[in-house]
DNA sequence: AACGGGTTCAACCGCCATCAT
DNA sequence: TATGATGGCGGTTGAACCCGT
């Protein structure tokens, strides 16, 4: 159970709002605006914490806020910006005007999950470009991976898988509190995976692709990182490699997949 | 009709960044 | 520079609702 909030130690109410109250914010703020949310449900004369008050404004009584289903696009849009910002909901909601991030969010975990884990076969909600630094993050390009989802969207550049390991430039790591960033460019456009790219991944734990590679993930087994990892440690990636190696609408997936997980892993060395 | 399990979504919580002092 | 106040964010919760048995 939750521990008791701080509205009710103060004599706060808490839980969902009556009509009442919501008469009196909506009334309060077209009157005076919100300048100072601490200060508000006092001098509206509500029994509020500033926190709800600011949370039931901005998620449901605001007059620009979108009521209703998602349509078709705007749930395509979700998807789209999922897979380049991750669980940034706030972000995705600027994309979205007169919807909220705490409705997008939800919309997410109970209908678009799902779906994109029917189209996919795997739980697609993995997929994120975890970035924990979140300064930099804003001034980094996201990595962009066409997929059929994204095709002809603007602002996507196409990736294929690379032919070879010599084309894929970098894979750098940082760490910062609990979460990997993984930063990933590639310079080149691929038509095809050459077999030659994997064996050298794989067996590259004195070549230069050491350096270059150091996370992977492998649906639903445990994350592991390599090459500095014994092959041995492989073989539920391994597997999933040879499902997708020549799929290449499957690829585009995962590669994002291979490249974006960054979950419960080992501490990383610095590159 | 009654029940139980699943789903939805508004609201809450804790954490973090920013700002004012 | 340090500290406290405030706002914003993402994760989580739980009451209400839905649906199959």
């Amino acid at each position: 159970m939750v521990r008791a909030p701080c509205c009710e130690k103060m004599g706060l109410k808490k839980g969902p709002w009556t009509p009442e109250e919501d008469q009196i914010l909506i009334d309060y703020i077209k009157l005076y605006g919100h300048g100072n949310w601490r200060a508000l449900p006092k001098q509206a004369g509500l029994l509020r914490c500033g926190k709800s008050c600011r949370l039931r404004w901005t998620n449901y009584l605001r007059p620009d806020i979108k009521r209703g289903n998602f349509t078709r696009e705007e749930e395509n849009t979700i998807i789209n910006l999922h897979e380049t910002l991750g669980n940034r909901w706030s972000a995705i909601a600027a994309r979205l005007p007169g919807r909220t991030d705490n409705e997008i969010k939800n919309v997410w975990h109970t209908h678009l999950k799902k779906r994109l884990k029917q189209n996919h076969g795997f739980n697609v909600n993995e997929h994120q470009v975890i970035d924990s630094s979140k300064d930099t993050q804003k001034e980094q390009e996201p990595v962009n991976f066409l997929s059929p989802v994204t095709a002809d969207r603007p602002g996507y550049r196409e990736v294929s898988p690379p032919e070879s390991s010599s084309e894929v430039s970098t894979l750098t790591t940082s760490e910062n509190n609990s979460n990997m960033c993984m930063k990933i460019e590639m310079h080149e456009d691929f038509s095809e995976i050459d077999e030659n790219f994997w064996s050298e991944v794989l067996s590259a734990d004195n070549s230069s692709m050491a350096s270059d590679f150091q996370v992977v993930g492998s649906d639903p087994q445990p994350h592991q990182y390599f090459p500095s990892s014994p092959l041995a440690s492989l073989e539920p990636v391994n597997d999933y490699y040879a499902s997708n190696l020549y799929d290449i609408d499957t690829n585009v997936d995962f590669w994002y997949d291979l490249f974006t997980r960054a979950g419960d892993l080992p501490e990383l060395p610095e590159i």
